[in-house]
DNA sequence: ATAACATGAAACCATAAGGTTTTATGTTGT
DNA sequence: ACAACATAAAACCTTATGGTTTCATGTTAT
């Protein structure tokens, strides 16, 4: 297989717990990197390298809003990464086909 | 969002551009250690240890086979994954049906 | 029986990753 | 103007990760 789109940097982002929990976060709307941080217990420092991993994925888009970034999902990218997902689905399914075959022959 | 399926062991199997490989090649068919080391640069060992981890993620299951370890994808365990991804497909549709009420309505 | 084989397991190493604290920089409200 | 604010950036620490080499163990073919 072949990975055309840069997967690499969008399933490294998607490792780890804290950012997806941030993913979940930011589904339901944009926020900023404070307002994030202060719902988790880490710093936030700790926070704002989560947010750096997941902008390399484009998993995130920012926007600078005065002193403030405002943190965007960009779900296109999960797409990046279900695509890639989704692609064994076929050789899956050819799997099961042709064991159904095997099995229908021996009827 | 709940993770409900240990999601973790899943992305983080994932994760690595090697592991990702493996999971390519055995798409096309189970093979044993040797034969999966063989197609890389990295020895052995190291292949074991990714094989390690693919099968804490459920990603591959092992049939031991006298002195062979046959290595076997399990597609199932791609669909949490997927799953999970997918999840936040609703949100984005969500927002961008409201987007285009908003659109709407100015006309 | 025994040599070649397939693999596991352990010890070790360098770098990456996730976290912290401290310091600096630009922004905003009064 | 200036204090409080939102954040970046740097330095540092600990543990995880991906890799290696070496050694041990069970298996198979002759």
């Amino acid at each position: 297989m072949i990975e055309s789109a840069p997967v690499q940097p969008v399933f490294r982002a998607l490792a780890d717990p804290t950012r997806r929990e941030i993913i979940s976060m930011l589904a339901a709307g944009a926020r900023p990197v404070g307002d994030i941080a202060a719902a988790f217990d880490i710093t936030r420092p700790a926070i704002a390298k989560h947010l750096r991993i997941l902008e390399d994925g484009g998993l995130i888009s920012v926007e600078v809003k005065g002193r403030e970034r405002i943190n965007r999902l960009n779900p296109q990218a999960l797409k990046t990464a279900s695509d890639w997902l989704n692609y064994f689905d076929g050789f899956w399914d050819e799997r099961l086909a042709k064991l159904k075959t095997v099995v229908e022959d021996k009827k």
